[in-house]
DNA sequence: GGCTGCGAGACTCG
DNA sequence: TCACGAGTCTCGCAGCC
């Protein structure tokens, strides 16, 4: 392969007059974080020769970024990257026009491994075979300094592989019917990951000082409370600090205390083991007063130490939170997110410590977000074609309370199933029993929950449960035949692919992989459904440029975005209908939207 | 004696 | 063996300098 550094206009542009209309592409960067980054250089391969663009070089930068921005090197071509949301976020700053067709070798490779690695040097050696000994990691390559040989081919290495990469790939996806799911899925997907890492949140910054501030106090508090209702003696350093007799964060120390000092024996789990988490302690709380005080202890501890001192920590110098969203860790092909984890923040806080209401629209803006009603079930509904099931969500029925009608025999008037009707109210207090027991039983089908974990949940014996399964069961019986024929393909083929063709695969067959198969249909699908929808949402917001619309969380069923005020209202509506609209199931898809000022009242 | 890495246990979310 | 998919915090221990 040919190989060539550019420090000159000139030179990128007879280097470009021999490529064609597709290229890969590699940036190195100072930082991974969008905020902070630093483009040190942009490497290109068109699959004869490849070229390292030099703009770490003052005397090269401005004129060969001028010349990027004005003649965008992606115009007009598909562009394979490798993490494509990464490198996108990267030509977003520097002002780069993106290409229109995007290709994600990381993801690719997802699509057709999704529990092997996903790191380029890793897929370098295992697909393109290139030998271990020859492939250097950044860490080695730096320290001969970014103008260096070694950088200029470390970075040229990159896009090469990525080309090749794309080049073993192109036919795999082909061969495993994973093209539309990349194509028309994956790859628009990728400007949501790129806008959401751009956009982050705003965070409101005095209140969230304010509410650490009384978190601190409140945990001080909780922390004495707790040691007093449990005789916990402590010491005082020489700096004011209480040292305690045990320490309550350390569930070795809590297990010998309660049974040696507080004389309560606790249940061994079955590795011999014991546990003194949430649903232990809260099985004591009659026994001891203190084990009602370490709850809301442990429970203020974690608002406190996970969000209130973390966050702070986590904004960038215009105010707001970006997190890193993951598209190749999950099996199912749902996102994660890291540092920090946007979908983990706490529904419920304190009335002094709300972490959701930090999260603000800025002035002139209000947060619109989008959820969508029952979408596993509606999913299950499709995947197995039960017919009650699509009956009550076709009439738009209470489906917990119709399910419950139905195989319990409770003898309902169909017509009280109805939200709408004036005694659903009534009808549903009086079978609420009846109603969590089938709503347990519905999100717990997509899990493979079993007899014993049932039986668990009700206090029943697992006999009991398993009655009430079988019963189940013989009402829904399609819901039964999809787990049944799901587990069949995971032993003819050791696959399974759902609705959009996504695949997950098993080495070893168990119950437990059998489950996994069944539940990734159904978490799968839904995740799909979800890129489809935000893809949707974005293309709105695309052609509506007034509205300012911006894609700022993702959160598995979930979308929020923040919207100019004065276009709430027009942005509610062409949402809810682009998220309603973006998947056609056998079952209406139903969208909540909601708006507020900030993340919590957005409902 | 202090630092680092890792697994366990607990808790947050959908 | 017993409910799927994630990330992060703290503790406690092993290994290292």
């Amino acid at each position: 392969m040919d190989r060539q550094v550019i420090h000159t206009e000139q030179e990128l542009i007879e280097w470009l007059k021999g490529a064609g209309d597709t290229l890969s592409l590699d940036t190195e960067t100072t930082d991974l974080k969008y905020y902070q980054l630093e483009c040190l250089g942009i490497s290109l391969c068109d699959g004869k020769r490849a070229c390292y663009i030099v703009l770490g070089d003052k005397d090269g930068q401005v004129g060969l970024v001028d010349y990027l921005r004005h003649r965008s090197v992606c115009r007009g071509r598909c562009v394979a990257f490798h993490n494509a949301p990464f490198d996108l976020k990267v030509l977003h700053k520097l002002g780069i026009e993106p290409p229109e067709n995007v290709i994600c070798t990381m993801t690719a490779a997802h699509l057709l491994d999704e529990e092997g690695d996903k790191g380029l040097k890793d897929l370098a050696i295992r697909y393109l075979h290139v030998p271990e000994d020859q492939v250097k990691h950044y860490e080695e390559v730096v320290t001969k300094g970014v103008n260096s040989t070694e950088f200029y081919d470390y970075a040229m290495n990159d896009a090469i592989w990525t080309w090749q990469l794309w080049q073993v790939f192109k036919p795999l996806l082909e061969e495993q019917g994973l093209s539309n799911l990349f194509y028309n899925i994956e790859m628009p997907f990728q400007f949501v990951l790129r806008d959401l890492e751009i956009n982050g949140v705003q965070i409101d910054q005095p209140a969230l000082v304010t509410a650490r501030e009384s978190l601190r106090k409140e945990l001080m508090q909780a922390c004495l409370d707790t040691w007093e209702a449990g005789g916990i003696k402590y010491d005082v350093a020489l700096l004011g600090e209480l040292i305690p007799e045990i320490n309550l964060n350390s569930p070795k120390q809590l297990v010998e205390f309660i049974q040696t000092r507080l004389g309560v024996r606790l249940t061994p789990e079955e590795d011999g083991g014991y546990s003194v988490d949430k649903s232990v302690l809260e099985s004591l709380k009659d026994r001891h007063p203190f084990f009602g005080k370490l709850l809301y202890y442990r429970s203020v501890e974690k608002l406190a130490n996970s969000f209130f001192e973390k966050l702070p920590e986590c904004i960038d110098g215009d105010g707001r939170i970006r997190c890193h969203f993951n598209n190749t860790v999950t099996v199912t092909g749902r996102l994660s997110s890291s540092d920090p984890n946007m979908q983990q923040l706490p529904k419920k806080g304190t009335a002094l410590a709300n972490v959701r209401a930090l999260i603000i629209a800025p002035p002139g803006k209000v947060l619109v977000g989008g959820d969508w009603s029952g979408q596993e079930l509606r999913v299950l509904a499709e995947v197995s074609r039960d017919l009650t099931m699509i009956d009550a969500f076709i009439r738009g029925q209470d489906v917990h309370l119709t399910l419950a009608n139905g195989f319990m025999d409770l003898g309902i008037n169909e017509k009280l199933l109805y939200e709408s009707h004036p005694q659903f109210q009534e009808i549903r207090k009086k079978y609420k029993d009846q109603r969590d027991k089938c709503k347990t039983i519905n999100f717990g089908i997509p899990y493979g929950k079993t007899a014993y974990g049932f039986a668990l949940d009700w206090n029943v014996t697992e006999a009991e449960a398993q009655a009430e399964i079988d019963k189940y069961f013989s009402k829904f019986p399609r819901i039964q035949e999809a787990i049944q024929g799901c587990t069949r393909r995971v032993k003819s083929r050791g696959f399974v692919a759902n609705l959009f063709g996504r695949r997950r695969r098993f080495k070893h067959l168990s119950k437990r992989a059998f489950r996994q198969a069944f539940n990734f249909l159904i978490q799968g699908a839904s995740a799909d459904m979800f890129k489809l929808g935000a893809v949707a949402v974005r293309k709105l917001f695309l052609a509506h440029e007034e509205w300012g619309g911006k894609i700022i969380l993702a959160v598995h069923d979930e979308i929020v975005t923040e919207v100019n005020e004065q276009y709430r209202d027009v942005v509610m509506k062409d949402m809810k209908y682009a998220l309603e609209h973006c998947v056609s199931l056998c079952v209406p898809v139903v969208c909540d939207i909601g708006w507020g000022h900030n993340y919590a009242d957005c409902k």
